[in-house]
DNA sequence: GTGGTCTAGACCACG
DNA sequence: GTGGTCTAGACCACT
């Protein structure tokens, strides 16, 4: 599991973490059952509050990416591969089609804005 | 001008305005030296806050979208349309960039994110 | 009497002709009992407010610099030399300290400032 | 910090604010990262609302004077020396100039106006 | 009439 | 605890 915060970011902390979390979920990354490293170690690796990193589990957990055994830790859910793609739409979706809407708004044709796309995500 | 609320939004309203406003500015729509209405008449036709305008208005003047003549009004700044396709990618790269830097994490391949992209800007 | 307005300014148009006027004057470009052009006729020439006008006239009244004969016409009021001086310091000490005690806080020297001083000056 | 309210003066108490707290970030006595008191506590202090301290705030922000961590704090930004002396420039520049050109149009000379320059600064 | 400033007090998000 | 947003209502300066 990694994480990097960036501090001056105007997303909140705890989104940053819950956003890293759960890509790597998705991707595969994290493979199910996996046991994520306790709160406190997280909170003192990444300098931050220990609340900030509760608040990030809750999240995930909310959104049924991990689980909780009182006393033992979280662990990464078990998907099956097509609850995965619902996800990833869902997640993306909301964000994405707000994104594009604005964009159109703003005058950009269908054709530069996927112009724009494409650079960007070969770009990063 | 034209300007729609939407309150359960979790973008702050004078957000929603800025990005409206400005967008048709950028469009087109709105002329250079266009007179704005008064903030106080934007209030009572939106039902909000006189303050709530006014902020918007001052991060579009910030922006360089408008100017304001105290006494008289705010009007539409004339913007070169050098200047209007660097404002533009300001407005949109950033934005964009993190969004799809994001989608890129969450393991989407560019077909599948340009295809997302085709169905949400056709359907918006 | 030759007064241009800068409108898109942060100090108000009144103020603006009062200190132009009131700088001709106490110049000597304007002589005493010189007869000021009609409120209207500088409202049209410099395209704004009759009011305004009238408002830069009566401060220019208050502060001794025209005198009004009602139905005539506005006039240059005579000011012996020594007043002169007066008004000068008046007019120029309270802006100039202030400017000064700014810029000392700011952590200028005064030899700092003088050099400036001196470098303003003979741009403008 | 030390920030003294002319409540009579003709300068917004938010300029105010700003002018002192940027004059002493500029000066060195606020090193960076020098975490400012809660805008409630200054607020208090000076007997002043919230909000006319954060708007300050807003303003030593955007002016890239400080940053703000939600939750944390505002803290003051780190500035390269060279930057520094940018800051300076523009913010006594425009101001000083505007003085100067006002004071030569009167009719002063030079050498009476380093004079009262330097007397103003020694006495303030 | 216009915008500019300031107030007091509320609620929410973040850490 | 911190700052971010929004409200309603007041007073002033400028045109």
């Amino acid at each position: 599991m990694k994480v990097i915060i960036a501090s001056g970011a105007d997303t909140p902390i705890y989104q940053q973490i819950f956003e890293q979390v759960s890509a790597q979920i998705l991707n595969g990354d994290l493979p199910r059952d996996f046991c994520l490293p306790p709160i406190r170690t997280v909170a003192k690796e990444l300098r931050i509050s220990v609340i900030t990193v509760k608040r990030a589990w809750e999240e995930l957990e909310r959104a049924g990416f991990i689980y909780t055994m009182v006393g033992k830790g979280c662990f990464v859910a078990p998907l099956d591969p097509q609850m995965l793609d619902v996800k990833k739409e869902v997640l993306v979706g909301d964000r994405l089609k707000k994104e594009i809407q604005y964009d159109k708004k703003l005058g950009l044709s269908l054709e530069e804005l996927l112009a724009l796309v494409k650079k960007y995500y070969e770009e990063s």
